[in-house]
RNA sequence: CGCGGGAUAGUGGAGCGGCACCACGUCGGGCUCAUAACCCGAAGGACGAAGGUUCGAAUCCUUCUCCCGCAACCA
């Protein structure tokens, strides 16, 4: 797969709220997988940003006493600080209420419809809470208010529009189609079975504008006091974001999408309508749609409007980010739901990181300084060298197969063994033993070089999660930094040379000794 | 009967027709190079409830209970 283009996008994020820790967890998710490819020799395009212009900033900034202008750019300045404190990677943050390219995009997508004939206008006419910016049925109300916000009795009004409608109808055939051909455009399979349920109960037109006259908001071509509907407006980031109608070139180069990483709560509108979008829109379909899970604890889900979310800005704190980032993948697993708690993330951090990795490269270096002055021994394998080697190689294999997939958990999983390997193999050959005969000073020299290979093997593999913990195991190696390695060339058994200088560092990820209160 | 997903050792998961497995935690032992870390061993569950199919069921079927998600708020 080396030197292909790799393109893949994050859903971008509403403004009208803080960050939490979903929002980390969805980008480093989708930052380990860029960082992955890239280290695999693709060329990589990554794209997030922030969805702004929603109505509901507009009332949201009324309330704080804000332009809607201050609001969005001081939310949207909270997310852009979560990609530097979370270490993503990505190439573009684009702000939908303020980059130029995006809106003369998305009002070239929407011409596209109506030279397709794919927008009518029609008259709409029901409940509808500005809060929610959605539109519902009698029955959704409690005692006349939105269920969702109860106490702004203002919230539901009736109103009456003229709209204009997108016709999803017309792709129903189409997508079933789409849905056949490629089993696997949305993934995992849980999510595929939940659209295929969708089509079955058929799919009606979709209003896909706003007429009252609205301030805020993409204008709707040729059409004044029409804007998009800011849900459409979102989705065609993934094209305006490389050029869709501004530069052709750079969006020819990049598109189609080979993934859009997003949450389950949204896979309607990417799974359904985004497909249907492109096709009337004549722009080719992106290859994958990767639905993650949830993050959960026993009080609920994690969401803005549930409010108990982990601070992700207080967790990268407590346990650095690369730790962090390393705890969120592999504690929940991004192809399904899956509980956390801070417990959790306490004891995983000990046992895998502090006494795990983190150990391991002290103990190697410790004893190659101290019975080697720091110099690389030579190779010399015996049975248990053999078994270190043979498990590093599986580990190459197994963890590309499951970071493939975006399956996370698995592929550290994979780099896992080898971690434990190599502590098992310290106590099978006991170099410390060793060292007491001069008679053994090859067979304590094969023990250490495994050891070091296996370290260094590890912090290559680990450098997509853990990119600063990876260069600065790298760097105690005195071995090519992950940035600037070329993965065939570091990704294999047995480069590190005789004589080779290496220095033990300080503690990568110093124990807690009191797990609990680190977040 | 709106659709879908779950319920397995203290916790989190795997197994999905044939001796109930893994990780963490706990307990006991060993080692001493290392971040009181590492290694070895043990205890602990008969798999939500009831019924059925089968030589044999966490695993298939039926009913039930309880969770969760979706059904134009939400990553």
């Amino acid at each position: 797969m080396a030197g292909r283009k790799f393109y893949l996008t994050t859903a971008i994020d509403y403004v009208n709220a803080r960050p939490g820790l979903h929002h980390a967890y969805e980008k480093t998710g989708a930052d380990a997988l860029a960082r992955f490819h890239r280290q695999r020799g693709d060329e990589v395009f990554f794209l997030t940003g922030t969805d702004e212009n929603a109505t509901k900033n507009e009332q949201a900034a009324k309330e704080e006493g804000l332009t809607t202008r201050e609001l969005v750019d001081r939310n949207a300045a909270e997310f852009q600080r979560l990609c530097q404190v979370w270490a993503i990677s990505h190439d573009r943050f684009i702000r939908t209420s303020v980059d130029k390219d995006h809106k003369k995009g998305v009002q070239e997508f929407v011409r596209r419809w109506v030279e397709n004939g794919d927008v009518y206008p029609s008259t709409y006419e029901g409940l509808y809470c500005t809060r929610c910016e959605a539109f519902y049925e009698e029955d959704d109300l409690v005692d006349g208010r939105c269920q969702f916000h109860p106490n702004n009795p203002d919230a539901v009004q009736r109103v009456k529009e003229e709209n204009y409608f997108f016709r999803l109808s017309r792709y129903q055939d189409a997508l079933r189609e789409l849905y056949a051909n490629d089993p696997g455009f949305t993934v995992p399979d849980i999510r595929r079975n939940e659209v295929l349920g969708w089509f079955e109960r058929g799919l009606r037109d979709v209003s896909v504008s706003r007429g009252r006259n609205l301030e805020w908001g993409i204008p709707w071509p040729g059409e004044p006091g029409h804007t998009i509907y800011v849900w459409f407006d979102a989705l065609i980031n993934y094209v305006t974001g490389i050029g869709f109608g501004t530069d052709e070139k750079t969006f020819a180069r990049w598109w189609p999408a080979d993934v859009h990483v997003i949450g389950k709560d949204i896979s309607r509108f990417h799974c359904i309508y985004w497909p249907a979008m492109l096709l009337a829109a004549g722009v080719p379909l992106p290859k994958r749609v990767f639905v993650h899970g949830f993050l959960e604890n026993r009080a609920g889900r994690l969401s803005k409007s549930s409010g108990n979310t982990i601070d992700p800005f207080d967790f990268a704190t407590a346990y650095g980010v690369d730790a962090a980032r390393y705890l969120v993948l592999r504690e929940a697993p991004f192809e399904k739901d899956s509980p956390i708690s801070t417990d959790a993330f306490a004891q995983r951090y000990n046992a895998d990181l502090a006494n795990g990795l983190g150990n391991l490269v002290s103990r190697t270096l410790a004893m190659v300084a101290r019975y080697f002055d720091g110099s690389v021994p030579a190779p010399c394998e015996g049975a248990s060298e053999r078994a270190v080697r043979e498990v590093a190689e599986a580990a190459l294999r197994d963890h590309d197969a499951a970071a493939e997939k975006l399956a996370f958990a698995d592929a550290l999983a994979a780099v896992f063994t080898l971690v434990d390997e190599a502590n098992k193999h310290f106590q099978r050959t006991q170099p410390w033993q060793l060292a007491k005969d001069p008679a053994k000073r090859a067979a304590l020299g094969g023990s250490l070089y495994a050891g070091l290979e296996a370290v260094r093997i590890v912090a290559y593999l680990l450098a997509p999660y853990t990119p600063g913990t990876s260069a600065r195991i790298a760097e105690q190696l005195g071995v090519p930094a992950p940035d600037a390695a070329r993965w065939a060339e570091v990704a294999k058994w047995g480069v590190l040379r005789e004589g080779h200088r290496v220095r033990a560092g300080e503690a990568l990820f110093p124990r807690l000794e009191t797990p609990t209160a680190a977040a």
